[in-house]
DNA sequence: CCACACTCTGCAACTAGTTGCACAATTCGG
DNA sequence: CCGAATTGTGCAACTAGTTGCAGAGTGTGG
């Protein structure tokens, strides 16, 4: 439902193939929106059919595409339009609840481990937030944004990092 | 992949039929795991040729399931095996990021919105905390554990509530 | 006792996303 | 220049989950 204006927002930013795109994705768009390149290529195909992107300079076997002023409508119509809540859905939350039926020593490894990954993507963020907005006071428009979407990936896993926390050491 | 498990903790808990099941996951469970009656119907009756769980009793129309031992055995090993880390989809932080693509005063009417949703769950759940653990430091196994999986829910509308604020300020 | 509402079960069709693979074009090291 | 690795594109089959609907059974107020 939402991959297409995820595309259609890089594709804003800067017109791209679909490997470009789908290494977009697992770097800034995808901290909130994963998606393999197999996928990108399926809904290009479509995007491109509704007429909200079009290859721009045809370059041989690689397709780079821009988005079309049909598309622009759509990507206004769609930030206008209400977005249900989303529930996070963690198979690691349900272990812990779950815990109790199985080998808890391997969980709290397992979560140990979990924490650590977490630190290092919080440690990545941080990175990025000196190199690219040093001063985030003086601010606006889409490098706001950009920045205010960053803050929210490392406050997620601050989040994930205090609470597998405290999980383990309540059963430390 | 996931829900066979969550459905298995469920009825470790307390046996029950598909609706009641999905009752449980409006509440506790579906914290983290949303799930529709309809699906766990679907799923209910896959566990049940694989032999994880069985009917008790037939009372006639409603079926009531019970988890069998070849289930309590896939419990177990579920636990152990390693889970790949979880990465939250949000629409609503795209529209964030696409905000200057569109109308920013509605966008940031919607935020609004969701912060007075995400403070009434909040409420909810320190509700359920005052209720159901108001001694939290006393606990041990599976109590502590679903303590700690509220305790989670708590961290993640606070996550919530604090980064959509600091978009609202940012923009104000 | 009968109409109406509610509970419980479930099917069908669909949409989204994943996994595994294949193949062409390009670049790059020897 | 040639073989190998990398880049870019894409199909096919599958799994998970959603939406919309329907019918059977139970209880309840007039």
């Amino acid at each position: 439902m939402a991959i297409e204006h995820a595309l259609l927002v890089s594709l804003r930013e800067r017109p791209a193939g679909g490997l470009e795109l789908a290494r977009r994705f697992d770097r800034s768009i995808g901290f909130f929106w994963p998606a393999t390149h197999q996928q990108i290529y399926k809904v290009l195909h479509r995007m491109a059919a509704d007429g909200w992107i079009a290859p721009t300079g045809d370059e041989g076997a690689r397709t780079t595409y821009a988005v079309t002023p049909r598309g622009e409508e759509e990507l206004a119509a769609w930030i206008v339009r209400s977005t249900p809540t989303e529930r996070l859905r963690s198979e690691l939350a349900l272990k812990m609840r779950a815990a109790s039926y199985g080998d808890r020593a391997t969980l709290l490894a397992e979560i140990e481990g979990r924490v650590a990954e977490h630190r290092i993507r919080l440690a990545h963020y941080e990175t990025l937030q000196r190199r690219d907005y040093p001063e985030p006071t003086g601010l606006t428009g889409q490098d706001l944004d950009q920045y205010l979407v960053l803050r929210g990936g490392v406050l997620l896993e601050e989040f994930w990092i205090r609470w597998l926390t405290e999980y383990l050491e309540a059963h430390a």
